[in-house]
DNA sequence: ATCGTATTTTAGGCAAACCTAGAAAATCTT
DNA sequence: AAGATTTTCTAGGTTTGCCTAAAATACGAT
C-alpha cells in the first residue's frame, strides 16, 4: 500500500512539519495557524511548505483549511516520533540526562540518526514501549499503542489515579513536576477540582498535597488506579 | 586569546569545510582543488565558501592559493573532530556497530549533538584517547596528542612493528583490513617492501602473511615495537 | 619566454527555508 | 446582512549552499 517513492531523505524542516501535523491532528486536518504557532514560523512559511509537502505526496492540502497526512506522510511522522522517543529514553537511561533536558536534544538528533542507529538503540534499551514522559513509542512497523488515559483535570474527586504520561515538553514545567515527584507511575488521590479556576489538588503517596493550575493539570494524563 | 564571537551555531557545511582544511593542511594552507575533491563539491563552491569562511573569521584566505585556519577556525575543527571520534568509539563499543560503518554515521551526528552530549559520551567511554581506528581524540580543551608513527610502507624490512592507526575511512578498505586482523594494536613483522610496485608484505602474530598495495600500506601507521 | 594545461575565479542560476507587507478569504459579532 | 476581526494567501525578498559554463590566472614543459 505504501508508495515505493523512497527518493532522497527528507529535510529536518519537512520532518518537523509532518510531526506537527500529526501532533495537532493525527489523521485529521491541521490548521495553518496552529502549525505556525507550534513551529514558531510565519503563516506565509506554512502555506509555502504545505504546498511543497503536497507536491511530495506527504499531505493532502486544501487552501484556507489546512493539511492532513497521507499514508506516506503519516508513516514518516511516526518514524520520527519513534526515533525521538527512543532517543529521549536513551539520553535519560544511558547518558544520565535530566528529565527535562532530553526533549531538546532529541529534537535535533531525530533528524540525524539512521534507521540502523535507531534500531540498535531500541535493542540496547530492551525495546521499551514508553518514553521517559510516558508517551508510547511507535513500533518499527509503524504501529502505535492505543492510549487509555484521561487528563487529571477531568478526574473525579476522591479517585485514586496513576500518572501514565505527562503531555508537556517545555523544560520549566517538566522540572517543576519532577521536583515534586509528579512523574509517570506515581499514584495520587484527587482531593479537589475547583470549578472556579480549574486548579486541581492532589495528594501523593507520601501524604503531600500538590495544587496544579488548570492548564498544567490538563497535561497530566492519568488512568484509574 | 580566542575571540568571544559565540554567535549562532555553524552549519554542517561550514563544519565539514573546516575539518577538511584541518585534515588536509593542519595549520597550513589547503588548496581549493584538494578541498573540492575531498568534499565532492565543485571548485566554484569552494571559492564561494572560502570567502564566507573568511568573512566569518574562520579562515585566512588568499585567492589562487587556498585557505588556512584562524585560531577560531582551528578550535572549531578540533571540536568537531573530537565529537566525531568519540561518537565513532561509542557506536562501536556501545551499539555494536561494525568497524567500517561507524564513520558514516559519525559524519552526520557530529553536527547534531551538543557539547553536553559529547562530554557525557566521553565520560561513559572513560575518556578514551584514541578512536576505533587508532586516531587520537582531541581533548575538550582543544589539545591533540602528538602522533609518533610512520607509514608501514616506509618501515625497514625485518622490523617488528605495532599498528597504531589506520588512516582510512572508506568502508571497503576498513572491512578488508579488519577481516585480516590488521587493526590497531596488532603486531607485525615486515617481510618485504618491494621497490618496484610498493607492495608491502608482513607476517602477523599467527604466522600469516599479508601483502598490501603501496597506497593501502601507506595508510597503515605503525610504531617500532 | 611562450605555449598548453591545470587550477581558480566570475557570472549567472536554482532550490530550500525562512521573512515582511499587504491583499483576499473566512469567520465571528452585532 | 454588514462590519470587524482573524486567518490565510500572494508578492517579493533574503541567505545558504550548491551547480555549470566561461574567463582569468598560475604553472609546467619545451
Ligand atoms: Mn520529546
Ligand atoms: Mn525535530
Ligand atoms: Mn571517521
Ligand atoms: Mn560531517
Amino acid at each position: 500500500m505504501v508508495e515505493p517513492t523512497m527518493s532522497q531523505p527528507l529535510s529536518s524542516s519537512v520532518g518537523d512539519y509532518l510531526k506537527a501535523v500529526w501532533g495537532l491532528a493525527g489523521h485529521g486536518v491541521a490548521a495553518p495557524k496552529d502549525l505556525s504557532s507550534r513551529l514558531s514560523v510565519s503563516s506565509a512559511s506554512v502555506t509555502e511548505m504545505l504546498r511543497r509537502l503536497q507536491e511530495l505526496g506527504l499531505v493532502e492540502y486544501e487552501r484556507y483549511r489546512g493539511a492532513s497526512l497521507t499514508e506516506e506522510g503519516h508513516a514518516e511522522a511516526l518514524r520520527l516520533v519513534r526515533r525521538h522517543r527512543l532517543i529521549e529514553t536513551f539520553l535519560l537511561e544511558h547518558l544520565g540526562y535530566p528529565w527535562e533536558e532530553v526533549h531538546e536534544e532529541a529534537e535535533r538528533l531525530e533528524h540525524a540518526v539512521s534507521d540502523n542507529f535507531t534500531e540498535r538503540v531500541a535493542q540496547l534499551l530492551g525495546h521499551p514501549d514508553r518514553d521517559p514522559h510516558g508517551a508510547p513509542i511507535p513500533g518499527a512497523d509503524g504501529t502505535l499503542a492505543r492510549e487509555d488515559s484521561r487528563p487529571l483535570s477531568g478526574a473525579p474527586v476522591g479517585d485514586r489515579v496513576r500518572i501514565l504520561r505527562v503531555g508537556r515538553e517545555d523544560a520549566p514545567a517538566l522540572a517543576y513536576l519532577e521536583a515534586r515527584g509528579l512523574v509517570p507511575g506515581r499514584v495520587l488521590r484527587v482531593e479537589e477540582v475547583r470549578a472556579l479556576d480549574g486548579v486541581v489538588t492532589v495528594e501523593d503517596e507520601d501524604g503531600v498535597s500538590h495544587a496544579l493550575g488548570g492548564v498544567l493539570a490538563a497535561s497530566v494524563l492519568v488512568q484509574g488506579s
